[in-house]
DNA sequence: ACTAATGTTGTAGG
DNA sequence: GCCTACAACATTAG
């Protein structure tokens, strides 16, 4: 679920409340949210709060908290507590915690944050075309790759190749310069109006607020298999490629 | 009551 | 490098 556009509706909704104050204690209630002791963010102050790909990235006064949301993860301001809530972290001003029905999530405390590839909204078309020509892998695995680009997952990368009219079995340094900048335009476009529409609540994303998003009920290909495609009418199908549920217009997604 | 599926990342083996 | 399988875990759809 928290691909991008869910991260950056999550760092919006909660950067008012976070930015600025200091943490005052810290707690990991499952030995599998962290591998650092929570002591150690106790008394650090956030200096910002962004992101990084679908990651959260909380930038203290000394070193970097990284959330990771994995499926399920979400970030709470002033929420009541679960059988779910992994972490809770209270600051001068209020509390953030940090639930994750299953667990796949975490929270890193670290030096740095880690190197991945570039931010999608961020690249420009002929950087993006370049990386894509070295790539000999089919496009779709390639698209969820956190170190080619850094925050695109599951919906939008499946999202971003129906719009393009990309298959997603397509070498990625196959792909002709128009059909490259045709990807670039796709993912920017896709990302955007989704970020607009505060993200895609399959199940269970929300954001700090614990609001829904809205951008699943425009998705065009995404869990659709079966229906008439948008486009041309055909029908939408589903195939699993690398392990990962993939949708796509057989007829608009030329091979 | 089963089984398969789910948005994540990481590892292992070929 | 890349592909495949599988693991972590909980819930839900069929």
């Amino acid at each position: 679920m928290p691909e991008l556009p869910e991260a950056e509706t999550i760092v919006r909704s909660l950067r008012p409340y976070v930015e600025g104050h200091r943490i005052v204690s810290a707690e990991f209630l499952s030995a599998r949210v962290s591998k650092n002791k929570a002591a150690a963010l106790a008394g650090r102050r956030v200096k910002s709060l962004g992101r990084h790909g679908k990651q959260l990235l909380f930038e203290l006064d000394q070193g970097w908290m990284l959330v990771k949301l994995g499926m399920t993860g979400s970030l709470l301001w002033n929420a009541v507590a679960t059988p779910y809530t992994r972490a809770r972290l209270r600051l001068d001003n209020g509390v953030v915690l940090f639930d994750d029905v299953r667990q796949f999530g975490s929270i890193e405390v670290r030096e740095a944050p880690p190197e991945l590839g570039p931010d999608p909204l961020e690249i420009d078309a002929s950087e993006l075309a370049a990386r894509l020509k070295r790539r000999e892998r089919a496009i779709k695995p390639l698209l969820l790759d956190q170190k080619f680009l850094r925050g695109i997952g599951n919906i939008y990368a499946d999202e971003s190749l129906f719009r393009a009219g990309i298959h997603p079995k397509a070498k990625a340094c196959r792909l002709k310069p128009e059909r490259a900048r045709g990807l670039h335009r796709a993912i920017q476009e896709v990302l955007r109006e989704a970020i607009e529409h505060r993200g895609s609540s399959v199940s269970d994303y929300v954001d700090a607020s614990g609001e829904k998003g809205d951008f699943q009920a425009r998705h065009r290909v995404y869990q659709k298999q079966g229906e008439p495609c948008m486009n041309c009418g055909a029908e939408i199908r589903r195939i699993m490629l690398g392990q990962r549920g993939t949708h796509f217009c057989p007829n608009c997604q030329r091979r």
